[in-house]
DNA sequence: CTCAGTTTGTTCCCACGTTCACAAACTCCT
DNA sequence: AGGAGTTTGTGAACGTGGGAACAAACTGAG
């Protein structure tokens, strides 16, 4: 396998070079942007389908993902030429394709630590399984809690991570623990074989090279809209200066 | 002080223009990914504060905040110059610049609309309080859950949402309903005059000129912890194919 | 077949963000 | 005071991402 060539966008004139990849290796690197949005069109084509709609233009699709139609085609065009000039693309070949390469065409099981409040919600959530993740197991060092049902099933020592890890195979894990908890429990994930980790955790978390972190947190969310929101105020009140220049500011204006 | 120009890093030449801030107005504007970071140095600093150390070097609260120490000290530098060369950064000044700068030395009230799984953590959520947010309203449309006690509030309903936005002059809102719902929460909270929006719901939200809306997906940041996931694997398995060839391999391990 | 109309895939250019590297500014020791 | 050592603030190089614009590739009518 691996024969057909077929000169994909990429790359035209540099063939068969021998050197390794030199600096700039693309190979088939999509950007990280663009990897961010491919769930977004994703939903959409998910959408479209369930509408019924067999074809869509990058336009619509565009409007329906919330962002530029260039940025759309461009974004698509890394997975290859899906679409036909003049038509448009094909809603359920899309869909399947993104799919495909985000990698939620198989099933990826998941475990969850810190089965608190914030750990009981995401144990609720249905949006996990009719996305491609299930859950397998949820662990937590509390002995009073474990045995406790949720949803499907029972919430387990945080002992038994390596077995279920072993078990089940388990590349991606979800830390919903007290942040001073949190670099421990990534500690022992990682351990254990887990290669990507979702922290909820106030905390930064270290982790060895190869291991992929991403962080969800609600308090940087709102800071940034509270920044915004204190420069819509002052735009009208003293026009953002700072305080030494205030003084000179109001002398320039009189 | 200041006052004496010191040639800033944005436009120094276009002094008292008259034209109305054409097109491009850096304007003390601070660079959207830095804002990002700012509440991580603030965390940073507030940590090293508990444990009463007074100051610290740009190399040692880069690492603690995860980042490239001259990243840090460029950023800081957006705020001005609240360093001592040769020494470094006073923590407990430096702390109060970015709470400054960010907004949160004030206190901004929120309101929390749909109290389902994801609500109820949203409402037992500690880390609201303690960084400067306060929630002033739980609000649900289902009756069957007006007047629940949560936290020390209690679940009202969502049709009281000017009232509460109007006494308490909420500027931000929390939109944790189910997606299809979204939207229309998103444009009652506009009409309210709410002008900055965190949406839990997988939907893409449109507002008008001047509202600020982020987003915080679970499914997004799964999705592309699996798409990384897969390249790993995908590494030694096959050496990434061209979608012509899915067909063949398909077949052949069959 | 040809031509007009449509829509993709790609190129080009600009803006933004990251990193390096170094002068400027400070401390401390002699 | 002066010089060695330290650390900030920033200019410049580099890389990534976004958007306009256009050639290429398709459809369908005449
Ligand atoms: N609740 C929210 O809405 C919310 C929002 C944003 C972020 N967070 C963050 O998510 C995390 C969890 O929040 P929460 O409200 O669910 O807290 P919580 O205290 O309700 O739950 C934490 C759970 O983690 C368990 N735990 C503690 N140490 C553990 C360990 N070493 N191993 C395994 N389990 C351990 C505890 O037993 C508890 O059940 C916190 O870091 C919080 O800052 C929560
Ligand atoms: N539960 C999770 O862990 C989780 C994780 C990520 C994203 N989400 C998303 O967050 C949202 C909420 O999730 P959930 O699990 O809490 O769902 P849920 O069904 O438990 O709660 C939704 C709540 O919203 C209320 N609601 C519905 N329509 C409303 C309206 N028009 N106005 C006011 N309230 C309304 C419902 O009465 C219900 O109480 C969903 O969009 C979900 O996809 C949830």
């Amino acid at each position: 396998m691996t024969s057909g060539r077929s000169s994909r966008g990429g790359a035209p004139t540099t063939e068969g070079v021998s050197r390794t990849a030199s600096a700039k290796a693309p190979e088939r690197g999509i950007p990280e942007a663009t990897v961010a949005r491919l769930p977004v069109y994703l939903r959409a084509l998910i959408t479209l389908s369930d509408r019924e709609i067999a074809t869509c233009s990058s336009e619509e699709l565009a409007a329906a993902a919330g962002v530029n139609s260039a940025k759309l085609r461009k974004d698509l065009s890394y997975l290859g030429s899906y679409g036909t000039r003049g038509v448009g693309y094909d809603v359920e070949y899309l869909r399947y394709q993104i799919a495909r390469e985000i990698g939620v065409t198989q099933d990826w099981p998941v475990v969850i630590v810190g089965i608190g409040n914030l750990g009981h919600a995401l144990a609720n959530y249905s949006g996990f399984s009719s996305r491609g993740f299930r859950i397998v197991a949820l662990l937590d060092s509390d002995p009073a809690r474990h045995g406790e049902p949720l949803g499907d099933r029972f919430i387990r020592d945080f002992a038994d991570l390596e077995t279920i890890v072993r078990e089940h195979d388990v590349a991606i894990g979800v830390i919903a623990t007290p942040a001073h908890a949190a670099q421990d429990v990534c500690d022992r994930l990682v351990a254990c074989g887990v290669t990507s980790i979702l922290n909820f955790a106030p905390s930064v978390l270290s982790v060895p090279e190869g291991v992929d972190v991403r962080k969800v947190d609600l308090s940087i969310e709102l800071q940034i809209l509270a920044y915004h929101e204190q420069r819509k105020s002052a735009a009208y009140d003293a026009d953002a200066l700072t305080e030494p220049e205030i003084a000179a500011a109001v002398v320039e204006s009189a």
